[in-house]
DNA sequence: ACTGGATCCTGACTGC
DNA sequence: TGCAGTCAGGATCCAG
């Protein structure tokens, strides 16, 4: 489900319930995620405070903190369907809802997950040496990320350029329906080899991933099935998409009908005129 | 080093 | 109504 822009929306609102409270506990009624989750994982965050809650790509980053020193962090990844919401120790259980962090004031950070593609990871070292952090290339919306960097990794390569876009360690946090979004907007075709893209085109898509992800989380990011926000409000930005799910729509450049195929084993949208 | 394909899992939807 | 088939916002692992 969720790129950056929804991996950001949620993260900026569960962090003012989580930063500075403690947890009491840990409750993991389904720890079988893409990675199994420590089973004892109760036992380990109580009595730690919330430090910080951060964002790496579409990982959120909980550092935990025993007596104002750094102790673990907490990488949690949504994977397609994840959600997470902070809610009342009483709010009845869904049949997703896999895990539960439990803070002191009694409010809950609840993890629901029906495909289970999503992780939970504890870790004890710097999280940004952590394996699944490790090799990430930059973050879209930072200073790295510039159309003369994106020329340079993509010398050489063969692949589309939408599959080089949506490849964590060229740049984070872009997948099928920014992707989509992005080439769009820079007038690029997505089945276009991604070396064989010259110098300008690429700041015009370093500039149109840059936008499109800031729009996305201007508009509370994009809810096409099950995501919510941590107060469970659906995203608008699915209004706003120019071509993502738009298959036989005229194209909002120049009217031609938006096209559909399968490009880097995924559903890719396109404009068969404006993008080339 | 790079590439495409298979894989994990459940649920919603389509067509017969 | 039921059932089979298809598709879905991710990313890892593997063979070539």
């Amino acid at each position: 489900m969720p790129e950056l822009p929804e991996v950001e929306v949620t993260r900026r609102g569960i962090a003012p319930h989580l930063e500075g409270r403690q947890l009491r506990g840990a409750v993991v009624r389904e720890g079988r995620l893409r990675w199994p989750v420590p089973a004892d994982l109760d036992a380990r965050v109580r009595g730690l405070t919330v430090s910080s809650v951060t964002r790496r790509g579409k990982y959120l980053v909980l550092d935990l903190a025993r007596g104002g020193r750094p102790a673990a962090a907490l990488l949690i990844h949504l994977g397609m369907s994840g959600s997470l919401r902070v809610v009342p120790r009483e709010t009845p259980l869904h049949r997703h809802d896999h895990l539960d962090l439990l803070l002191a004031d009694g409010g809950v950070l609840r993890l629901r997950d029906p495909r289970r593609f999503g992780a939970v990871l504890w870790t004890e070292e710097e999280p940004a040496a952590h394996p699944r952090l490790a090799d990430l290339g930059p973050e879209p919306l930072g200073p790295e990320l510039t159309g003369d960097y994106l020329y340079a990794r993509s010398r050489g390569r063969t692949a589309t350029v939408k599959a080089f876009l949506m490849d964590a360690s060229v740049v984070v946090g872009v997948g099928n329906i920014y992707a989509s979004e992005a080439l769009f907007r820079a007038g690029i075709h997505p089945g276009r080899a991604a070396g064989r893209i010259g110098r300008e085109r690429y700041r015009r898509l370093a500039e149109a991933v840059r936008a499109v992800l800031e729009a996305a989380i201007a508009a509370g990011g994009t809810t096409l099935r099950d995501f919510t926000d941590s107060a469970g409000a659906p995203g608008y930005f699915r209004q706003q998409l120019a071509v993502y799910g738009h298959e036989g729509a005229p194209c909002p450049g120049c009217g031609h009908p938006l096209r559909r195929s399968v490009i880097a084993q995924r559903s890719s949208f396109y404009c068969g005129r404006c993008q080339t």
